[in-house]
DNA sequence: CCAACTGTAACTGGTAATATTACAGTAACC
DNA sequence: GGTTACTGTAATATTACCAGTTACAGTTGG
């Protein structure tokens, strides 16, 4: 899995953690355990699809705009990583003779696709919310 | 997802569809569009999970040694790909402070291995003699 | 012995991913 | 109005991984 959609998981999470829902690239990257101009980066896709609102210059930072129990895991793996389980090498060749190598490519197409459906529909069912709530049982123990 | 789950899933199919079940690497690496060495590796590791048998010498190569509709996608996944779809990429860090960077990686853990148990039971549901029978579907159109 | 294979390991080159740097733009605050 | 603290974004290292390739030892049939 791309590790944009664990940045902006993690980000939202924190976000959803902090009591006035804010915080700078500077701080989430410390928390993340990455370069803030990553941060930025996949927050400003976040910013465009409506998640978070962005304040610049001083004081400025991040904020959740959306109540976590409303965010799936799945809303956030279509804006930052759709296609992420879809191999990008190919075997076979459409121009083959054979029969099994010219249509492979097709089938496992579909394969794929049928896979990325399955996942969405499991990440659908977890919530920015459910992993606070995660979170704070693994605290406990 | 693995380029080697390809070449191990796209071999089990023509070596299904071959009338004597039985191809060379070599043979198999041109349907593949592959290398013969990398075939070889993928073919090896089939023949220790029993999927193949070998034959080397002159006029070897693998022969297929399970009826194709008992042998799923998610055992092909199990042997080549495990744990494909879990990123390497860690955010945060248990030793840290802060309760959300430190058990974002246990909870993102858990929450993979879900997304791999998903995935496991959606191959369950292919086998090679199915992937053969859409190869079938394509071509008549 | 020779030809045709498999089984492996090692090396190479290209490419994708991550980290880092840099700087322009913007807003708060004194 | 200048300074400080931010975001936005592009460009540039740097690293890690992956597919391709080569090489050669081992095996088998003729």
């Amino acid at each position: 899995m791309n590790s944009e959609f664990i940045i902006a998981v993690h980000s939202l999470v924190l976000l959803a953690h902090k009591p006035d829902g804010m915080a700078s690239s500077e701080e989430i990257a410390a928390n993340v355990c990455t370069h803030p101009a990553r941060v930025r980066k996949v927050l400003g896709f976040l910013r465009k699809n409506g998640y978070v609102t962005t304040r610049e210059g001083s004081g400025g930072g991040y904020r959740l705009c959306i109540d976590p129990s409303d965010m799936t895991l799945a809303d956030i793996y279509r804006t930052m990583a759709a296609g992420a389980i879809t191999p990008n090498w190919c075997s076979g060749n459409p121009e083959m003779d054979c029969m099994v190598g010219s249509n492979m490519q097709e089938v496992m197409n579909s394969v794929f696709c049928g896979a990325e459906k399955q996942l969405e529909s499991y990440f659908q069912g977890i919530t920015i919310g459910q992993m606070l709530s995660r979170i704070k049982a693994c605290q406990k123990t």
